[in-house]
DNA sequence: TACATTTGTAAGCAATTACTTACTTACATT
DNA sequence: AATGTAAGTAAGTAATTGCTTACAAATGTA
């Protein structure tokens, strides 16, 4: 990868997830990664093309993350790993991450797969724990995850997101 | 308000719901609402105009709504209708609360304003019913409900939601 | 050094974009 | 019946869209 691929994929995502796919044009994104307009086209076909890139590139750097926690010993540390997820991202995966949930808006793009692993372990580690129905109390925490997430990533200058994550520990812990 | 303003309004509901706001053009609404383009410029002056007539007309649903929730005398049942609102959502709203959830995730229309009324409301019944610190428990409760609206907006079709809520309420009630 | 491949650009492409103009039709008021 | 106003359309507009082409510069590799 040449230095102009990645200042290309670097400013597709951050202009991506502030402003949506359809409302960045891949001329804006030229001029503001200092290259041809062309040179996107070169590299990834169309701007799907690049999108896929884009996205590729922030799978590759969040799959290391679920792994470690599979690793996790202990089943309900798991749960907890998985339900605190997004109070532990890190602030160069923002945009990404913003990324991926704005797309799910999107008809076109909406992915059911995506966070299919994840749940997959919560059901494993929550069966371990011997809930009754672990498929509904996945799903369950599965929809805290995602409004987590979209606290985090959307509010984070106008509430305290520490203070929220010490809030649901009270609960939970 | 004319046959085909009322056509023009649903129909751009429908498609920046579905698509998002930059991914529908103006063509394509004036088509699908059997209406001359020209027509949407004439009653809502630009594209813009377009989406906050789409909005008003939802916040108008939705306002009565909000409106029940402060008169139940009960201040845990006002928190927990708060809580259970997404669950509640009439399937003729969907559109507005799509298009209410995916514009968050664009920074040119982002409103941190709209979801204040209702975090009030929960703070003061918290307040009530002596929760030490009403305002973190109140952010911790709009973020549940953020995740449940993304489920059951997004997910409808491939999890069940009637048993989410009940797996919900095993929990709170 | 010679040659092939990759990386890069500038200028152009047809199609689409949001929006306007010039005009007609429908409807209300006097 | 005459007149003013709102509702509606068809055919434009300039600008922008995603993408291509033709060519040059850089980087291998023999």
């Amino acid at each position: 990868m040449t230095d102009k691929q990645v200042a290309i994929l670097q400013t597709a995502l951050k202009l991506f997830s502030n402003k949506g796919f359809y409302a960045v044009s891949t001329n804006l994104i030229a001029k503001e990664a200092g290259v041809s307009e062309g040179l996107i086209f070169r590299h990834f076909q169309n701007k799907v093309g690049l999108l896929n890139a884009v996205m590729q590139m922030g799978k590759e750097k969040v799959e290391p993350l679920l792994a470690s926690i599979i690793e996790l010993p202990d089943s309900a540390k798991r749960v907890q790993a998985i339900m605190e997820l997004p109070f532990h991202i890190g602030e160069e995966d923002y945009p990404f991450w913003r990324l991926i949930y704005s797309l799910k808006w999107q008809n076109d793009f909406y992915d059911d797969e995506m966070s299919k692993p994840t749940k997959d372990i919560l059901v494993k580690a929550l069966t371990d724990l011997k809930y009754a129905d672990a498929d509904a109390e996945a799903d369950l925490i599965m929809s805290y995850v995602d409004g987590f997430a979209t606290t985090v990533l959307l509010k984070r200058d106008s509430i305290n997101t520490a203070k929220l994550l010490e809030t649901l520990r009270k609960k939970y812990i």
